[in-house]
DNA sequence: CGACTTAGTTGCTTGACGCAACTCAGTGTG
DNA sequence: CACACTGAGTTGCGTCAAGCAACTAAGTCG
C-alpha cells in the first residue's frame, strides 16, 4: 500500500484522489492523451524523475488507467495505452485545465487548446462543444497549441499536438 | 515556493495542480464546499496532520481559493470560506467524484450523491442536472449521503450533508 | 570494438508528511 | 482561585516519498 491514500475518507473524490492524486500521476495521464507513449518520450516530455515515473506507470497499469504493450522483442519493449477507465478521466483534466486558464491566465492566452475534432470548435469547462453542443469525450477531442505558448517551447507544443 | 511545481510544464492542468494537486487541497475544498469551515471541525473530518492542514489552509488562501474570516475577537477566531475562485474547482470535484463512482464502485451505490437544489435531479459527471438539464455551479447543488455509506460514518455523513 | 538506444533499477540526499506535544488567549466549573 | 477545556494553530522529531545521478541489460549501428 502506498503512502498517497486517504484513512478514513469514503468519499469517491478521496478514492479518486488515492489513485490519480499522486504527484504526477494526472500529468502522466495527459500526456498518454496527447500521445506520449513511451518511457523516454515521457520522462522527456514530463522531466519526472526515472524511478519516479517508473513507480506510477507501474502504479497506473495496475489500476487499469493505463495498459503496457510489448511493441517489439528482442529486447522486449513496451508502449502505454489508456484503457477506457484511463480515458474517463478527460473530464476532470478539462475541468482542471479551464480552471487554470479562467484563474490564472498566461498573459497571451491559454497555452494548449481543446477542439472539439469533428467541428473545431472550442470546448468549454465541462467538455461540451461550444459550436455543436455535442457531450464530448476523449476520442472526440484534440489539443492544440495555443497562443499563451512561447517560441521557446515550441516543439513541445508540436509534439503534444499530434 | 513549495516544492510541488511541475518545472517546465507549459500545460494549464499543470498550473492548477501546483496550487490544488497538493495532497489534501482538493478535499479541504471539498469539505468547505460541504459546511466545514472552521480549523478543527477540518481537522476532525479529515484526519490530516495539524501542521499540514495549516500550511494547506495558508497556501489556499494564498492562491485566493479560500478567505479567512474572523467570526470573533479576543481571542481572535478565523473561518475559511470560498472565493469563486475555490467554487469554480466544482466541476473538478464532480468529475472526480463521478469518475471514481463509475471505476471503483462501492458494493452498496455511491457513498456521496449530489443532487441540484432547485429540482432534486442527479447531477452528471459534467456538472449538468440529469433532470432539467442545466449546466450548474457549486452553489446550484447539494452533497447528501448516499446508499455506499454504512453504519459505521453515520456521523461523517450528516455533517456532509448539511 | 565501442557508442548509442530504450527501459528501467539502485543508491543517496533532501524535503514533505504524520504524529504527538506544546503554546496562547480566553471561558467555564468547583 | 485553581484547574480543565476550547480553538487555532506551532514546534520537534522520525519516516517515507521525490529528485538526481549513475548503473544495468539487451540489442543495434558505424
Amino acid at each position: 500500500m502506498l503512502r498517497n491514500d486517504y484513512p478514513g475518507q469514503i468519499c469517491s473524490i478521496a478514492r479518486s484522489l488515492e489513485v490519480v492524486g499522486e504527484r504526477w500521476s494526472l500529468l502522466i495521464v495527459r500526456d498518454v492523451m496527447n500521445g506520449h507513449r513511451r518511457f523516454d518520450q515521457l520522462q522527456k516530455a514530463l522531466g519526472v524523475a526515472r524511478n519516479v515515473l517508473s513507480a506510477r506507470l507501474q502504479r497506473l497499469t495496475e489500476e487499469d488507467i493505463l495498459e503496457r504493450r510489448p511493441y517489439q522483442r528482442n529486447p522486449e519493449r513496451y508502449e502505454y495505452f489508456l484503457t477506457e477507465k484511463g480515458l474517463d478521466l478527460w473530464p476532470a483534466l478539462i475541468a482542471l485545465l479551464n480552471w487554470g486558464d479562467r484563474h490564472s491566465p498566461s498573459p497571451d492566452g491559454p497555452p494548449m487548446l481543446i477542439v472539439h475534432k469533428e467541428c473545431g470548435g472550442a470546448v468549454s469547462d465541462r467538455g461540451i462543444c461550444e459550436s455543436c453542443g455535442k457531450v464530448l469525450h476523449a476520442r472526440d477531442a484534440r489539443a492544440l497549441p495555443g497562443p499563451g505558448l512561447d517560441s521557446e517551447t515550441e516543439d513541445a507544443a508540436t509534439v503534444a499536438a499530434r
